[in-house]
Parts: structure tokens; C-alpha cells; sequence
RNA sequence: GUGGUUGUAGCUCAGUUGGUUAGAGCGCCUGGUUGUGGUUCAGGAGGUCGUGGGUUCGAUUCCCAUCUUCCACCCCA
């Protein structure tokens, strides 16, 4: 245990039982992805400072993994202002670089790069890790995955339309039995803020009230004098902690509280053709859910968000998403929108962990494994094998004719569903015996019909 | 970034009010069973009690630091 070696913090190895789950999720994102139109990239772990600081806000900032500059570079040590303490300055003196805190930031520089070769509207999927400089907790990690989906290049309110449909889709394909999608629009907070005569305070409204299911009405209001709302503009939010009812419900409500704000009713507009064409499609499990008091914290939303979380479990969201309108503006190239989700594996994995989700032929990874009773029965397993291998049927061979319960335990560990012996009696007459390892049942037959079972 | 919490065998955890050889269950290995795992029985291996320093005749136990775990806040997937 003492010199154990050990990961860094908040960080995680993957072991084979872990991995073949893991890639299920992904596995079962990808295929949807696909079915919508997707395409793949990838961008470097690792981008200018430039790039990523100052798109986070503040506190994002703060979050990021900042990579040492190395060699000469590092005698731009800007040392007078580590001894003022500017710590931030000092720090921007050493690193020009910085690992990726999500997937969006970086795909927004990619579109700007490389305009001229992307076919608009560009929709792209990328399933890489992100990391955040965090103090970890249950599923929280400072390396985790994001598996995003973004278009970027048309307003179509199609698009949200059709994210809609893949978070249902991917989510009931994993068998989650219960989950909420959340939508909001940020047009709508606009608006409220505009209404309560507080557009400049439009951030931090939507901070304190995205809190009400976690800190309550009260906890809220207390946050907003903080903040500096004044009292009127908390009365006129008031009415809207006791928003209830169904969506078309809300909406309605809605409209007549946002009556003398253009941009709030525009964002109540299109929450409505979007509502309507979900109803008309449908949906598979999903609850889909207008919460006005969603807000989520990254700044560069400007029309829908989403939000979606397990019912029943006790872990923050799994998966995130919104309309941002001019993110590409910030490296050059405006007028391009763009709207994305993105799914959180590390946290689905969480929770399909805790509710048992994933079904058992996910871990059988080898259907068969031959016996090694000596060196003729071996090479007679070798030929049956290759033929299995031909059709694509997962098997193996073990490696020595070691004691038959090693050999059988070795099965049992590695969840192999059938387990073949080929000893004396099966080389002479040309058979295999099958022996299935969940029920115990053996039956012998000729090598050609276990071959040809598979065909 | 703030406050707290955790660390003893591969895993889950007891225990030591500071004192000769630190325990359990599960797992692992060997054998009962030289063509049968998952059940059962018998035996066995495995720990400088997270790391570094301090106090002490003596520290796994007390103190400090550090790393790690988890939790609340902040924020978020």
C-alpha cells in the first residue's frame, strides 16, 4: 500500500469491466449522432490561453488547467507581479497554454479556422475529454468526457427541435426509465429582466433564481438583494416562483407577463413552436419540461437551454446544451448561430451504475473459450477458432494445458457465456463439446454443425 | 478558491485509552476432485496501519505538514 503509485486528483483508470460499459455509452451516443446528420472531428487537448480565457466567465476562468511553459519561455516569469501577489498575471507570464475546459469553446475556433472547407450548416459530433481545475466529489472529476452534438450556421428552430429528439433517443436506447429534459429560453430571462426594469442585472437574476430548487423562494430573494436587485424588481419577479401547471399552461402565463417585452415574448414564441412540434413527433421517455427558472451559468447562451437530469437519482445534471448566437464572433466570425448539447458519460455512467442499467452482454466480450487439454487438442481448437473468427464470433484459446478448474474459473471471471472442450475423445471424433457456463448444460456435436450454428 | 471529512490486507471494514506476534468477511493461492467453474470442506499467502517530519524510553495510535477520498459552499457534466 505504502508505495503504491496512485493517479492524480480527480482523475480515474479504466479497467477492462469499466471500459466495455464506457463504451457502450459512448457506443450508443455515436450511432444516434450519426442518424441525425452528424459528423466527426477532433481538436488538441491542449489550446492557446488565448482561445479558452475569458469565454468562461470569472469563475470558469478559474477552472482551467493552465499547461507550463517549458524551457527559455519560462524566463518571461513576470516576477514583479508575483511578488504584488497578481497571482492571475503572474501565472499568464509562464503558461501560454491551457488544457480544453469543454468541447464548445474549442469547436467555436475551429469553425472561424477553418470556414472555408465546412459545409454550412456544419453539424459536427466529438467525444473527447475535458478538464477542469475543480476539488472533485461524487461525479465530479477534474478529466471527464463530453460527448457533444452542435450545428452552427442556420437559426432553424428545427435544430432544437431535433436535439430534443437525440436526448430522448440516446437516453431511452441506455434504458434510463425516468428522465426530464428542462428547457428554457434565454430570450425569456431577458426578457423577465427587462420587465422588472433590471436589464443590466440580467446575469445575475438568472444566477439566483437558477438556485430555487436547491436554496428555495427565499434563499433566492436573499441572494437577489445581495446581488443588488432592488425590491421592486423582486416583486415583479415574484410571480413567477409560483409558475405551475403544464408547459402550454406556463407559456400562456407567460405571454401576459411578458407583454411589454419584444425580446420575451420572441423567446416565449419560439418555446412554443418548439413545444408543439415535440407533441407532434413525440417522445420516447422523456419528460420534456419548460422551467423558467433554468438559467445555467455559461454566459454565451442566447436563445434555448437544456438541461437534463435522472429522476430518482441523487447527481447533478447529465447532460447540458443551448442556442448560442455569436460564440464565433469572439475569434472573428460573426453571424454564424450555433446550438448544441452535450451528454456527460462520466455521470450517466453514474447513474446507470447505480440504477444496474447496463445489460450483461455488454460485459461478455468473448463468447467462447477452448480448453487446452495438450498440444493436438490445442491445434484442433486453433482450426475450429479461425473458423469462428471468419464470422466474426469472439473466442479464444486458453494458452496451456493448465488444471481444468483453472481453466474453467479463468471463464467464469471473465464472464465468458460458453466454455468448448476438445479433449481425446472430441479430436477422434471430429466433435466439440459446449458447455454453457450460466446454466451448466453440455451437449456434444460435430465441429461442422458449432460452426455452422453461426452462420 | 472557502470550510469540513477520510486513509489499517486486493476489496469492505473492526481494533489499539501510546507498550512484546494488528483482526474479520469477501477475494486470491493450494488440496479433497489427474475431463468440469459458480456450491462445500481443509489448509495457506498477503499489512514498516496513506506519506514525510515532530513529541516520547517507545507512535499505527498524540502533534504538524503533505497527498488522497468524500461532503457543503462556489461553480458545473
Amino acid at each position: 500500500m505504502s508505495k503504491k503509485p496512485g493517479t492524480f486528483k480527480g482523475t480515474r483508470d479504466f479497467l477492462p469491466e469499466t471500459m466495455v460499459k464506457r463504451n457502450y455509452i459512448f457506443d450508443t451516443i455515436k450511432t444516434v449522432f450519426r442518424k441525425y446528420g452528424f459528423l466527426p472531428i477532433e481538436t488538441p487537448s491542449v489550446e492557446k490561453r488565448e482561445t479558452l480565457m475569458g469565454k468562461y466567465g470569472e469563475e470558469g476562468d478559474r477552472l482551467i488547467f493552465r499547461v507550463l511553459n517549458s524551457g527559455d519561455k519560462l524566463k518571461k516569469a513576470d516576477q514583479d507581479a508575483l511578488n504584488n501577489n497578481e497571482l492571475p498575471k503572474f501565472a499568464n507570464s509562464i503558461s501560454d497554454q491551457a488544457l480544453r475546459y469543454d468541447l464548445t469553446v474549442p469547436f467555436a475556433r475551429f469553425v472561424v479556422q477553418h470556414q472555408n472547407d465546412l459545409d454550412f450548416p456544419f453539424k459536427r459530433y466529438q467525444i473527447q475529454p475535458v478538464w477542469r481545475a475543480d476539488r472533485p466529489q461524487k461525479g465530479r472529476y477534474r478529466e471527464f468526457y463530453q460527448c457533444d452534438a452542435d450545428v452552427v450556421g442556420s437559426d432553424a428552430l428545427i435544430y432544437e427541435v431535433e436535439l430534443i429528439q437525440i436526448f430522448d433517443e440516446v437516453l431511452t436506447n441506455l434504458g434510463l426509465p425516468d428522465f426530464s429534459i428542462k428547457i428554457n429560453n434565454r430570450k425569456i430571462l431577458s426578457g423577465i429582466a427587462e420587465v422588472c426594469g433590471e436589464s443590466d442585472k440580467l446575469v445575475p437574476i438568472t444566477v439566483a433564481i437558477d438556485k430555487l430548487d436547491k436554496i428555495g423562494k427565499d434563499g433566492v430573494i436573499k441572494e437577489l438583494i445581495e446581488r443588488g436587485v432592488s425590491n421592486d424588481a423582486i416583486e415583479k419577479i415574484d410571480p413567477l416562483f409560483q409558475l405551475s401547471g403544464t408547459n402550454t399552461e406556463k407559456l400562456d402565463l407567460l405571454k401576459s407577463y411578458l407583454a411589454d417585452s419584444e425580446i420575451g415574448l420572441k423567446g416565449v414564441e419560439e418555446l412554443e413552436w418548439v413545444f408543439n412540434q415535440v407533441e407532434t413527433l413525440g417522445l420516447k421517455q422523456a419528460k420534456l419540461e419548460l422551467e423558467v427558472t433554468l438559467a445555467r451559468g455559461l454566459n454565451y447562451y442566447t436563445g434555448a437551454i437544456f438541461e437534463v437530469s435522472a429522476n430518482n437519482v441523487q447527481i447533478g445534471s447529465i447532460c447540458g446544451g443551448g442556442r448560442y448566437d455569436d460564440l464565433t464572433a469572439l475569434f472573428g466570425l460573426s453571424g454564424l448561430s450555433g446550438v448544441g448539447i452535450s451528454f456527460g458519460a462520466d455521470r450517466i455512467y453514474d447513474v446507470m451504475t447505480e440504477l444496474d442499467l447496463f445489460p450483461s452482454s455488454v460485459t461478455n466480450t468473448t463468447t467462447y473459450l477452448f480448453i487446452n487439454f495438450g498440444t493436438e487438442e490445442q491445434i484442433y481448437s486453433m482450426q475450429i477458432a479461425a473458423g469462428l473468427r471468419r464470422l466474426d464470433i469472439p473466442c479464444e484459446i486458453y494458452p496451456e494445458p493448465k488444471a481444468m478448474k483453472k481453466q474453467m474459473k479463468y471463464a467464469n471471471n471473465r464472464h465468458i457465456p460458453f466454455v468448448v472442450l476438445v479433449g481425446s475423445d472430441e479430436l477422434k471424433n471430429g466433435t466439440v463439446t459446449l458447455k454453457n457456463m450460466v446454466t451448466g448444460e453440455q451437449e456434444t456435436l460435430t465441429k461442422e454443425d458449432f460452426l455452422n450454428k453461426h452462420k
